[in-house]
DNA sequence: TTTAAGTTTGACAAAATTGTTAAACAAAAG
DNA sequence: CTTTTGTTTAACAATTTTGTCAAACTTAAA
């Protein structure tokens, strides 16, 4: 860090990320970024070079995040269903905050030519499908290529804060209600999956 | 129509949508679309006037298209159970097509100021729930808010598709063994929602 | 208080994207 | 064949977005 630290570049990697991620505005320019910064425009140029190099560090730092959200949850000593429990609490909190973190993921895949992911990560992965194949076997989960129970949870969670804008208008409900609603699915979801 | 009809103007709106809902390039610019058609650029001026227009459009056609399809599922004279299951065979098949339509459609209302839905289509909305509801009475399916059931619906069959890049990376997977996946997927929706 | 280093700003330049026009072209109608 | 009408193209203009730079500003250290 420098030796003076005004947090502006913190501030508009902030606001970037709370454009991108909370507001689903997935192409925001600089200016939209430096004006709902409160900061002149070219602050984006000084901080970051580039717009390519801040929405590169964004990419970079959505995906850290969730990847990091679900480290924590599944490297914790707890028995599968407490994990589940909690991996529901904690995802569906950071959704509801920001539900366009995965769709700015995906997008910008889609823009550049798709990564691939690190081993460290795959084996993350898999290491967290042996355990839902464990508890298939223990007959607590619906037998199924573990696959599917870890992409209808992911699903269950994800989809719903998503689509809300639209959701929102075909039920002709307010934010507050939506809200409530989405409250309900932790309790909801959980009840899905086991069973 | 006019009295010389080359397509051109069908060929540039269908490799919008290609790319929009398809390739998930969420934010093409008119080069680029008219590269992918393989003309002119200046044709999309000329066909369309604008890009603004053309997007607008390529908006409310997705709209139509979708609020059609779900139409022509719900409408059918049929059990409940077997238009759920027609719902997801139909569904799945367009989503595996165009993965990112209605994603298209929430990312654009969200640029604009999100736009309300005709009455029509809200009450279209509720004849499905209260259906739903229905079969909550006769004990086919779980008891719960309606719009869950539905939500829960869509969240399955839609958001695998979405993530499908992200997907196949954690998961290891080809473009053919994901597919393969999701084709498993219509018998497994099924299952979990009912039951 | 002067200096030095980082920060902020506005003016400007460059690049990318979109829109317009006139002319060339192609095909159907007279 | 000529005319008419719709289509396509290339050159150009306008707009939007991004990037650069020097000067002004601010604060901490010398």
């Amino acid at each position: 860090m420098s030796s003076r630290d005004t947090g502006t570049e913190q501030l508009i990697k902030n606001t970037a990320k709370h454009l991108f991620f909370a507001e689903g505005k997935l192409h925001a320019t600089t200016q939209e970024i430096a004006d709902a910064a409160g900061v002149n425009r070219t602050l984006v140029n000084y901080y970051f070079r580039s717009r390519d190099i801040l929405f590169d560090q964004v990419f970079n730092e959505a995906q850290e995040d969730l990847f990091q959200t679900l480290d924590d949850v599944f490297e914790s000593d707890m028995p599968f269903k407490e994990k589940i429990k909690n991996l529901i609490s904690v995802f569906l909190k950071e959704a509801m905050q920001f539900p366009y973190r995965e769709l700015f993921i995906i997008t910008e895949m889609n823009r550049h030519d798709v990564i691939n992911a690190k081993k460290a990560r795959i084996q993350k992965v898999n290491t967290f499908l042996e355990e839902i194949q464990l508890e298939m076997d223990k007959g607590t989960i619906k037998t199924m290529n573990p696959r599917h129970f870890a992409i209808n949870l992911f699903s269950l969670m994800a989809y719903p804060l998503v689509t809300a804008p639209l959701n929102r208008i075909l039920f002709g409900m307010n934010d507050e209600d939506y809200s409530a609603l989405m409250e309900e699915r932790k309790q909801l979801i959980f009840e899905i999956i086991f069973l």
